[in-house]
DNA sequence: CAGTGGTCTAGACCACACT
DNA sequence: GTGTGGTCTAGACCACTGC
């Protein structure tokens, strides 16, 4: 069956609406299976770490083949939304226990193996509501005066403070959060995310500037005024490209550097 | 044939000699069919633009599946070290017309789409052999003392210098390289690195620091002294993970910024 | 052992580009 | 039309995990 993806099927297929594209919105069988899988994931029928349907099984609930659905994880895999693990089953990915942890973190110390100066120490300096600005509206898809969450807080490693970094969250997904589940809770900032308001970053976008310290800045970072500081805007996305956090971090990169990998 | 990858075949592909692994080296025969074309691409076979022979052909000429060539083809496509046309053909990739130009520069208008501010003006201030030190040897996989090409250059967008890079490239494969070449050639310098040189880089690493602009670099970036700066660190790789560019660049990052996208 | 993902095959048909 | 890559299927077997 199916030999025919643009054509109507006898499954849950069919022809998702059409968005508003200008082509005839034709997709093959194994990306609207990924758009099914994807829905799934959203709405929260499997949940971070749990494991998905093996792929028989999914074949047989979208009447298609395991092949095609093989094509359509394998994607998502790709994208890092889900892990494979063989004999095992697949698995919604989680900024848990996913063993390379701090994932979005590219800031490497200069020598030593990966990010083994450990896990960074935290320090909350403020959590408070406030109304967007302007700006902040803008990067968070939000209205000016918007309720959002802006936190103040510091990373240290080995004691040194290296990371100040200010983070504003939606204020509708993230009611009630405090300073201290921002820095009570082990394991990745992400991770508490997940856990505490079901919310997981998948992507993220990242601006990277040089700045010099302002007085504030260096005194909470203990370097001396002037001194530059690498500036890192980031806009990290839910599903369906959402985006729930702008952060925006100083990082002293006299002992560490921001690491990237082109390809 | 070959239904079972591990054991020796009547083809070609047999077992690729040991490498240094502990494990028994086994690898799936799409891998095996991967190193094969890769080794194509190293030797010359086909060059950067042309195409490689179909799908068919290839697994004729391996004495596999279609399916099988496709699945090391993917992979390829995957690393974009080839570029697939439907329709077409499958093509090795370059840095002339792929139409991404400038694929490894992150550097990006604050305003406007991509780098629609043109291509950036070359200005060559320096092009001398010199001998490598110790740690322009080591990112070179060179030793100490080994003929380097080193040069000197500003790229400016709209008239405003923006980026000071200093290039370290291995004497050897790049005999003969002038001042002329790097300024007069039209197009990404990596395009004028596989015309010339038939050197093409796949990939790259950078590190990226803050750093304060001192008196010379000011001048030439037309900046004030100990302004901050985007110090980013490349090490530039061939097939087979050969290093064969150390560049050393110091970004404005007052009108553009260093984009990257995680995920 | 059964269940999972991973590999390989062979064949059919679709979408696209060129001639 | 011919040739290319792209999709889909069905079935076989391999490799890994855990009972």
């Amino acid at each position: 069956m199916a030999q025919t993806p643009s054509s109507s099927n006898d499954n849950a297929l069919a022809q998702l609406g059409a968005q508003e594209q200008a082509t005839p919105a034709f997709s093959p069988l194994y990306q609207q299976i990924k758009v099914l899988i994807l829905q799934s994931l959203q709405s929260g029928e499997w949940k971070p770490g749990e494991a998905i349907p093996s792929e028989i099984d999914l074949a047989a609930r979208f009447r298609v083949s395991q092949g095609t659905v093989r094509k359509a994880i394998d994607e998502l895999a790709a994208e890092n939304l889900v892990v494979r693990r063989q004999g095992k089953g697949t698995f919604v990915a989680t900024h848990s226990e996913q063993h390379v942890q701090y994932r979005f973190l590219k800031l490497m110390p200069d020598s030593g193996n990966q990010d083994t100066d450990g896990p960074a120490q935290r320090s909350v300096l403020e959590c408070k509501r406030v109304r967007a600005t302007a700006d902040i509206a803008r990067a968070l898809a939000l209205r000016s005066g918007d309720p959002v969450v802006q936190v103040r807080r510091t990373l240290s490693f080995g004691g040194v403070p290296t990371i100040l970094e200010d983070l504003w969250l939606p204020g509708n997904a993230f009611k009630g959060i405090t300073a201290d589940q921002m820095a009570g809770y082990q394991g990745p900032t992400y991770a508490m995310f997940e856990v505490e308001f079901g919310v997981r970053m998948v992507r993220a976008e990242e601006k990277i500037r040089a700045v010099a310290a302002d007085a504030q800045q260096a005194l909470l970072l203990n370097v001396e005024h002037a001194s530059p500081l690498l500036s890192v805007e980031r806009i990290a996305y839910t599903y369906n490209d959402v985006p729930m956090e702008l952060r925006r971090g100083l990082y002293r990169t006299d002992t560490h550097h921001y690491r990237n990998d082109l390809s």
